[in-house]
DNA sequence: AATGAATGAGTTTTCATTCAT
DNA sequence: CATGAATGAAAACTCATTCAT
């Protein structure tokens, strides 16, 4: 009677979900696949039926983990706003922040695969996409700022690039040492300058 | 008093330097004490007459890896210069670049030490005191500014966590895709804008 | 009594066919259950309802394969023929390349079974029978030849043994190199040959 | 002072050995590398010093098994003898039985290799041309016979491959049943019939 | 000091079998 | 009857480490 329902795109994501658990804690190389099954509650088995390999998931979790980063940045840029551009950004920063210390756990993931871009071609070439994309976006957003006179007349494409290497920079420093500092404010101040640099 | 010098510091160096050598190549897991030994022209068991362990080569590299990197900014700071403070952060970017087109291949160990700060406490200590000293020295530097009046009065020490920032996060672009972009260009117009937000 | 005409025995044929058919192809230890679900058109779980494991599929196969073989040999010896016992037999030879040829891709499902026969005492006393019984109707065909006078007087017994092992050690050579001779007219010179040996 | 000596190919035969006696036991696809490792009085690990996989120790057991089986005939062969070639075949056959019975526990190896043959196109290279040099060397005392008048003049090549597939025959029926017959005076009554057929 | 053969615990992956639906 | 998702017990292979020479 009952059609059983595909269970298919459920267990892959509670595998995904499983995986970014324990590969957080433990790296990609440290994990067993054993640590995934049993973070999901399948059996070892199970994580075959749904993912060919480890480096299988490893794959996926690639995708997943930086296609969610794109999102919350292009839910941003994608509509006109009324703010200035300078607060726009600011407020960009400020969700960053949030994600930073919500993401917290993800950060060792991203490093993973930082550290496995060097390595491997196909996961430079992912995140070189990625971030081709993440600055176009910041890109458009900056000269947004200048058609509005809020910037001086930059090269849009450069700032977004030093714009994302900030960031990228404060997650580094962020993840190296979280409670050093008082990250919140440590950011704003960081944006805050280099956009006092681009003021009109 | 022993006629024969000490074999010992040179052979730990060789060795230092051939696991550099494939690590950059292949990371720290895909890497064999086969592979190590091999490139060092050393036998297996040589290895372990002079580090107990694989763990143990990589800790030695830690701070083989990152005090080289210290000296280079050291030498810099520790003397009082006549030139302009900017003209200075300058030359030290420039500096920077040329390291990082030189060490390009020797890049994906930093890397692998940024994942591996994630698991391992005591290379996230390493690395936290490492960049404590960094920004430091960095800040030294920004206060000479301010002192002679180049800079406007802002916190020395944040602005040096934005510095270091910036420069860790366009070496993991320029690591991610070396080639799509003029980095020296780039990396001049990224720092030369942020100092622009602190000119006096 | 059930109006509904028994479906298992149509099914574990089907089951059995389907095994022939990819058992040929891979082997018994290379194919999966899922492989013989597949070519039988039935779920894996199927399976296990008409056979209670991989082995029991094997093992009725052995029956199977074995017992056909058989009913060609034995409609020829069964009845008393009018022609030479030569003749019958070189027929009967006749028949034998025909079914090697037609049962060509079936060839290395009898070569599985002696490999297992060498590990499975069951399989190997299945074997054993089946040459039994084949040798025992050779030797009545060969008996009746001497009986009339085609033959010289010899161990009726010992030449039907002589005769299977000559067929089986050709289908042997055969099976490694099917194309590289003229298969069968070196069957039937081979035979000649043998009976010229007996012949009166 | 000692240079070691080289263990390589001690090793090699030791791991060939050990093969032999499980595989003969057990079959290929039951046998465990553990099986074969305790067997040989060395660890697991040690047998991928010397062989890189299972595969490779069966591929390696094919060609030392029908090598050392081709030096038995080619010694026969290669010096022209004064005995009759009937006498000679007849010593030749008795020196099969003899290697039959000593080689017994070998035989399930030779059946392992005929039903791999089935599946993997190098094997059955291998063996044919394994046979074709067999039955070369056969043809070759063959023709001899026939130069010396002891023979009719048949096709020695053909008549090569009737006795290979004889032999062949009866190695595979002594196989399956060992003790149900006195396989000694069999084969020699078995070739006495089949070279009665071709006497000059 | 140096070697490299040997070890064996540890890891990924496979697949016959089960059982809830 | 039938399904196919789930299981988990293997088993091949790897490699850091040891140690006899």
């Amino acid at each position: 009677m009952s059609p059983r329902p595909d269970v298919s795109e459920e267990r892959k994501n509670q595998i995904l979900e499983a995986a970014i658990a324990v590969f957080a804690r433990l790296g990609f190389q440290q994990t067993r696949m054993d640590d995934i099954a049993g973070q999901a509650g399948l059996s070892k088995g199970a994580l075959y039926l749904y993912y060919k390999s480890k480096d299988a998931i490893i794959g996926a979790l690639l995708k997943y983990f930086f296609t969610q980063e794109l999102k919350h940045l292009q839910d941003f840029v994608v509509t006109e706003r009324p703010e200035p551009v300078t607060e726009q950004i600011m407020l960009l920063t400020r969700k960053m922040v949030e994600a930073m210390e919500w993401m917290g756990r993800l950060m060792p993931i991203a490093f993973e695969f930082y550290a496995l871009a060097g390595r491997d071609k196909d996961v430079r070439q992912f995140l070189n996409e990625y971030y081709l994309t993440y600055r176009g976006d910041l890109a458009r957003l900056i000269e947004r700022g200048i058609a509005r006179g809020e910037f001086r007349t930059v090269d849009a494409n450069s700032l977004a690039i030093t714009l994302t290497a900030l960031f990228e920079g404060i997650a580094l420093l962020y993840f190296i040492d979280p409670h050093g500092l008082q990250w919140d404010a440590q950011i704003e101040m960081s944006v805050q300058t280099l956009l006092a640099g681009i003021r009109a």
